[in-house]
Parts: structure tokens; C-alpha cells; sequence
DNA sequence: CGGGAGCTTGAGGAGGATCAAATCATGTGG
DNA sequence: CCACATGATTTGATCCTCCTCAAGCTCCCG
């Protein structure tokens, strides 16, 4: 079990520094994934308080543990980790979020936040106030249902996808979950938190990679961008 | 990667026999747990749907994935598994119920359940129609969030406590977070659970609770019930 | 008494952790 | 522009944990 090196010095949110402007949020492009899916026009007008678009360089915390809960945060595009700490100090990654998912749900009936958000990749959210949420309750109230939902999804496929069998089928099994639907091609992170998300060290999560890369079973076309042999990856995922 | 032996022949659920008679909502005892927190005996009378106490035996099944979701399940004593299957067809539990949490919660949102959910000790349920969830949907809004909030936290604790470090570790974790508050005293289950549980096999389950009676952090009063040295335990769970 | 299921235990080997070092990428100051 | 520091990744060598295969064991029930 290791301690993170990289954290140190980090325990305050910077998303301040990565203010992106105001959300027009009658036209957003995702808005059937999103929490307002079911609002009027009319029901926009009661939202008073700003919607924040922000964008998240990789590595960027949107919250830390403990922090008041001010806000949901809507992923619209990238990557988001949701991490804790173990009995020890040692970390463990132990929800992954993507575009569409909802960060800090737990704002509605906690004060505080219950994990450290963070980029993984190069990611955009849309900051919502907890207000906005409190007055438009009960117009959200299916919506939210299905984001808690999600949630929850997100965790049990964690667990039963990325904490079971060996390294090698946790690894395929992370290669195939990310970014579907993009092709062949897949952004990854880094060693430390595959190893994190994965219950491995950082360097057994380098050697499979690595590993991959020879069998080619994936080839690096870029800064840990990866094009996917996905049938071959899908028989490592689901036998050994 | 193993699969079950125990499973075959139970693929519908059991939960016909076990009726128990219809509850009384309003004088349940453990009323500011459960979902109708907020009620009043007002809107008890618009509950036309019966409320059934039921009582599952250990091993009994309360519903199976893919199933008709047609109502959702308060524990009230006991303790529930909720397992998914794996590509290959093992099965891996994703999260423990304990009194207070609520199963089937995707039945409201989802028309089929998503796991089993199956007993690991003797335990009392209250079933609860879906229509009444939707009839008093407004009502019980803040605390179907409350408990939406729970399940969340119930899985993220089987990842973060019971899927990482060294068998030892989770086998202690596991028996430190088996009915806290209830003294020493706490009843397990079977090895082949444990084993679902923890990622690790039945064999090094066996193997590691057998260890921790002859070293003495726990010992066996009972058929599965287990006193435990908590002090002794927490510090194996915490380090090495 | 015999059979079955679950639990325990043993021996051996494979996989992953640990410790350690080399390589590579990035940025900084001279 | 180069020398150097820093951090991430890769790789190597060794050890230990845990998986695998297998055999007994206990308890319960017909």
C-alpha cells in the first residue's frame, strides 16, 4: 500500500483558477444526460444563481474530502476519479465518473464532501449550485433518482469489473470500459492511479501495461493515448 | 475465479414462503430509519397497497437480477448480499445491506433489478409496493436521498474496506465492520461469501479466519458467531 | 450408516509485492 | 544551449502471499 507523493501540497480545490464563463444551459449539447433534462424554459427562469462552466486540466481536484458541499458538479466531457482514504493514509480510486454522471450528489444530503474529485483527464463540468438544486427539488426529483443511480452503477461496476481477477483481466477490463463508443482509440492516465483504481501497485499496473504494448494488445499512438485491439482485450476481460 | 455450487436451482426467488404478515408502518420501531420517516398518520391512510413483513432464513434470495422490479425491501435485521456476475460467469459481491439500508432502490427507476440480493443471516425485511414509492414520492423525496446516499456509501465501503490490501487485512476490515455496536459479538457467514466479498478465494478465507482463532482475535462462541479482540483486529486493519 | 455440503488443511507453483535501479520526459537556472 | 534536478515510467531480482489442486474433516440429514 503507498502513499501518494504527488498530493502533497494539494489538499485545497483549484477549480478557481479554471473558471471557463456562464452556462447557457437551455442550449446545452448534452442536455438529455443532464440534470435539467426535464425543465421548461419557464423553470430556467427561477435559476438565479450562476451556473459555472469550468474545465478541469488533468490532475485539477473539483473538491477535497471534508469540504462544504456547495455544489453538484455535471461532467461534460473527460474523465473524473472519486477517491478515499484508507485506515492506513494509502489511497484508493473508488469511482470513476463520465460525461454525463454527476459529481458530489452527496451535497443534497451532506454538508460535506465524502471524496476527493479529480481529473484524470482533460475534463468539463458544469458547477451547480446546491440552491439551484434545493429550489427546483421537485421538478428534479426523477432526474435526480437516476443520477444517484448512475452512482451507484459506476461504484458496483468498480467493484466488480476493476477489483476482481487478476492484473492482467483488470487491466483489459479498464482498457474496454474506457471511452466506449470512441472507436479504437482511448485516453489513459496515470500509473499511480490505474494502480489506485485497481487494487495493484504502480508497478505491476506499469509492467501489464507495458506488457499489452508488446503483445500489442494496445499501441501508444500518444502520450498515453492507446489504440485498442478490443475483441482480444474483451477475451483477456472475461476468462484469464 | 470460482463459480457456485450452492446457487444452482435458485434462480427464482424464495421470498413466497416466507410471508410474515402485513407491518404497521406507523408503529414501527425502527420508524426514524426507515423510508417513511417523514410521514404522517395522514399520509399513512393513503397507503392502499399492503406493507409485508417478511422473513427470509439465511440463504433465501429476496429477488434476482433481471427480474420484474416491482417494490423495494427496508432491512430491518439481518444482513443482505448483493452480488453481480462477472464475464465469466463468477460472482462477486458488490455491497452489504445492513438494518436501515433499503434494497431494489432501482426499482425506481430501472424495470428490472440489477443484482441478487440474497440473505447471509436470518433477516426481516418490510416489503414495500413500487406504486406506493411513487404515490408519496414527494413526501418521501428527502429520504429516498438519504437512503440513495447509503447505498452509495455501502458500496464504496465494500471497495475501499473490503477489496484492498492483503487478505489479512480484509478479513480483519470485514470483521471489524460486521455489526458495530452490538459488543463483541458478531455472526459471519459462509467462507464462499466471504470469499465474494473480499476477491479472494474460498480456501484463503477459510484459511485466514481459522488463523485469527488460533492467534485469538476472535473466537468462536457459536456456529458463526465470532467474539472479537476489537482493539487487536482495528490495528490489523490498519496496517499490516 | 452413508452421503453430501461446508470447512479446514497441505503441498506446490504462479503472480504480484517489495526493494532497487535505470531510463525517459520536463522544466529550471546557469 | 546545456547541466541538472525532479518526477513518472519501465525494468530487474527476490521474496512472499495467495491461488490451485487435492485430500481429510466435521456436521447434519435421510
Amino acid at each position: 500500500m503507498q502513499t501518494r507523493g504527488s498530493l502533497t501540497g494539494m489538499k485545497d480545490n483549484d477549480i478557481a483558477a479554471a473558471w471557463n464563463g456562464l452556462a447557457t444551459c437551455e442550449k446545452c449539447g448534452i442536455r438529455s444526460l443532464v440534470l435539467f433534462a426535464d425543465l421548461t424554459s419557464e423553470d430556467f427562469s427561477f435559476i438565479h444563481l450562476p451556473i459555472e462552466d469550468i474545465w478541469l486540466p488533468a490532475g485539477t481536484s473539483l473538491y477535497q474530502p471534508g469540504q462544504n458541499s456547495s455544489a453538484l458538479f455535471t461532467v461534460r466531457e473527460g474523465l473524473l476519479k472519486l477517491e478515499q482514504y484508507l485506515p492506513d493514509g494509502a489511497q484508493r480510486i473508488v469511482s470513476l465518473l463520465r460525461p454525463g454522471d454527476v459529481a458530489g450528489l452527496e451535497a443534497i444530503v451532506a454538508p460535506i464532501y465524502e471524496h476527493a474529485a479529480i481529473a484524470l483527464q482533460p475534463t468539463k463540468v458544469c458547477r451547480i449550485p446546491k440552491e439551484v438544486v434545493t429550489r427546483l427539488s421537485p421538478k428534479l426529483h426523477h432526474q435526480l433518482m437516476k443520477k444517484w443511480h448512475d452512482a451507484i452503477q459506476r461504484s458496483h461496476e468498480c467493484t466488480r469489473e476493476l477489483s476482481t481477477g487478476s492484473a492482467r483481466q483488470r487491466v483489459a477490463r479498464l482498457f474496454v470500459l474506457l471511452a466506449p463508443g470512441s472507436g479504437d482509440l482511448c485516453r489513459l492516465f496515470g500509473r499511480e492511479d490505474v494502480g489506485a483504481l485497481l487494487g495493484i501497485t504502480t508497478q505491476t499496473a506499469s509492467r501489464t501495461v507495458a506488457e499489452f504494448k508488446r503483445a500489442r494488445l494496445v499501441r501508444e499512438v500518444g502520450p498515453n493515448i492507446f489504440h485498442r485491439d478490443l475483441p482480444r482485450l474483451e477475451q483477456i476481460a472475461a476468462e484469464g
